[in-house]
DNA sequence: TAAATTTTTTAGACTCGTCTAAATTTTATA
DNA sequence: TATAAAATTTAGACGAGTCTAAAAAATTTA
């Protein structure tokens, strides 16, 4: 059952508008798509035939099992794309969305899972947004900056912004890498630099130049 | 002035059909893009409107300079796509084409530019087709199977087919090296192994199943 | 709770790209 | 060169997706 560019591009939407419990409405999709609500209402009752999502007339709009796992499938798409963009061809965060989205609608399983392999299987696209897998399953985890982490908070080193060899190089010799966790004794306020415990045991600090491109998952 | 993805195709297909001083045939056209004669005809006017085709009813198409630089733009994404997805994803050659008829339409020059830099400004496709500059410019040389080229030709080692550890080595040890220059001192008759000069000096033979996988372009 | 407002849906029309069937032009053949 | 065959174009229609304007339902407000 192939979609069109557009269905996928509104079930992707709704995805993104759903809040548990909530039915997404019509203005909302509206807005977001940038098209009429006629439109969208039209949409909804094509796509409740395909059972993509539960409709009813002036009540909103939810995703069904099917839906879900859809929209998980293209999400998973669109940020595996985001990191390709970032991390091969060198674009900033700010530019890769609008390229992502026109990339997500490319249609070839074999494709995404050979890009998943040539990323190393990223977990995290470059906004800290997790990538669901194959089956569209996501872990419901989010990664955060270091440098907006608050005293008292236990993390696990993640993923990191900066791939230059000087950076990772200072990291390895303050002996921080990847899967340590954190324990944040205090934020120093002048200077937001961070007293951190690693793994328990070894304490140092963390200036907020090189906090901000390490990216940790809250416990 | 944006083009559909249809149009781009329309565009895409004529440039290929084009040979010199013929003009390309409406059926020819419905044939390759599996459609029907009448809608190509529509198509036409449609294209013609817009400069990038001249067109004479019941006399066939022909691109114009512009039609022709935005095929040929098109051509240049197709054939770095083809790259990137050999190259870097670890797809066979056979495979590939499918995939690239759909990324060749991603709107974004940076993204191109990037890609470039990124697979190492290649000039030519697996295929051993030139790939197009970002001004549409191909240089008019074509590869060619080493094993394809005649006694007394001179030419320079450009591509291979196989990118297997066995078979680069192989190349290594017989001191074959992208680069290199080769005449073909002979071509053996009953086996088609080739005596070939490397760079002025060196004198050594290559089978059949050798040159078969090497890429060369012609002086 | 009745009126006013907002949201949503319906009805009808438009564009894009496609199709079939019929008409026309070109090309091949006798 | 007249005619048959093939190629091409025209005419009219359709589906996908969109729009505007009007009708209907839901929500807010008095």
């Amino acid at each position: 059952m192939g979609l069109s560019f557009t269905e996928e591009n509104y079930i992707k939407q709704i995805y993104r508008l759903s809040k548990p419990g909530v039915p997404v409405t019509t203005n909302a999709i509206a807005n977001c798509i940038q098209t009429k609500a006629s439109s969208v209402t039209d949409m909804l009752d094509k796509l409740a035939v395909k059972k993509l999502v539960e409709y009813e007339k002036y009540k909103g709009v939810s995703l069904t099992t099917l839906g879900k796992k859809t929209a998980l499938l293209i999400v998973r798409k669109h940020r595996l794309w985001e990191v390709f963009l970032v991390q091969k061809l060198g674009f900033t965060w700010d530019k890769v969305h609008e390229i992502a989205e026109q990339l997500e609608h490319i249609q070839s399983d074999e494709l995404i899972d050979k890009l998943d392999a040539f990323l190393g299987h990223p977990k995290f696209d470059p906004h800290g947004e997790p990538i669901p897998d194959a089956q569209g399953k996501v872990k419901n985890q989010k990664l955060k900056l270091l440098s907006e982490c608050v005293t008292g908070s236990q993390c696990t080193i993640t993923e990191v912004n900066d791939d230059s060899a000087s950076f990772l190089q200072h990291l390895d010799k303050t002996g921080l890498k990847l899967g340590h966790e954190l324990e944040i004794a205090e934020v120093v306020d002048y200077d937001k630099s961070l007293s951190v415990v690693i793994n328990g045991k070894k304490n140092i600090f963390i200036s907020q130049h090189i906090a901000k491109n390490i990216l940790v998952t809250l416990k």
